[in-house]
DNA sequence: CCCCATCTATCTATCGATAGATAGCCGTTG
DNA sequence: CAACGGCTATCTATCGATAGATAGATGGGG
């Protein structure tokens, strides 16, 4: 019951940032949106280079085991990247926020490198997820394999990256269904 | 020779936003790499909305100049796309930069109005283009070719986004190579 | 002579960060 | 049991740096 005041801040501190970016992330305003003064955020997490790396680590490690739920839940292909894009998508319909590690690769040259490290690692995470996925029907080629889950990957952020600048989710599902059309998605 | 200060502050400032993004832009920063104090460059643009939003609005007008000149010089729709994309990919082959609008997209909720009016024209303009650019060739739907119109334009800005995040352009060279093979682009 | 462009100097607000005080809790110990 | 000492978490108060912005002086060119 306690709801223990760090997490209360991670949770905070990860809204804010899928809202207005990791630069546009402010100790006071964050205190003041978990009613703590400035100093208790700085108490739990001592510089904002350890917030910001503290949150995209258990962004990503949410998102492995979120992913790997996926691929226990189907051996479908088709519906577990439904399931994949619908999880970017929760975002959007989250008062339009997007992708924590999407909006911090935006303002990847500006971040401390211990943030820096984990967005790649959520790359990488996404990526490896989606070779396992499609490794599992198709025989192709490893190099092609690798390239498909590399485009969906980019298509799906800037899917969302484009439905949240036109404030608009029907823009995201339409990117979707047109991937799918062209034939990007199975 | 004079070298029209003001243009010479929003080449300065064009480059800077697209590597640090728009909050990532400071009078003081940009004043020192032009060579001038900042009151000067508040001279030119009284307020940052001003210069962000005057920055996007030639970021677009030159979008429409350039992608116009590709319709003229080719009557082929894949090779139009061609140029369309290599456009993109000129921004990370200058320093690993992002198109202005895109990283601007990013931070749309803490964008000045005017600015962000401006980031929304330069989405208008990139998928009105590729509807016309598109619409050359099949006879489809106007509804099914402004779905393919977002897809591809919000495709290639993931794939930029992406490709910055692992600072490779080769990641954007096989993203678009991926869209190519599955379709997305002709 | 005036006006455009730039400068110097400065303002207020906010940034991340730190020092030091305080209050509650918990185990040890006399 | 009760008192003490240490630990955790929070607070108040403040730091120096930097943000965007402004007032007013200066100087060169038409």
């Amino acid at each position: 019951m306690t709801a223990d005041t760090k997490q209360v801040i991670m949770d905070a501190a990860r809204a804010m940032v899928q809202a207005r970016g990791y630069n546009g992330l402010s100790f006071r305003d964050l205190a003041k949106e978990v009613g703590v003064k400035s100093a208790s955020v700085h108490y739990h997490f001592p510089t904002k280079g350890d917030l910001g790396a503290a949150l995209a680590r258990r962004y990503a490690d949410e998102a492995i085991e979120i992913f790997d739920g996926f691929l226990e839940a189907s051996q479908d292909v088709g519906a577990c990247l439904r399931m994949y894009t619908d999880v970017f998508r929760s975002a959007l319909s989250n008062d339009n926020r997007m992708c924590l590690c999407g909006i911090m690769a935006a303002e990847h040259d500006d971040l401390p490198a211990e943030v820096r490290a984990e967005v790649d690692r959520f790359t990488d995470v996404n990526i490896r997820w989606l070779v396992k996925l499609l490794s599992r029907g198709k025989k192709a080629a490893t190099g092609a394999i690798e390239q498909r889950a590399l485009a969906i990957f980019a298509a799906v952020e800037g899917a969302q990256l484009v439905a949240r600048g036109r404030g608009d989710i029907a823009v995201y599902d339409q990117a979707i269904e047109a991937y799918r059309a062209a034939g990007l998605l199975p």
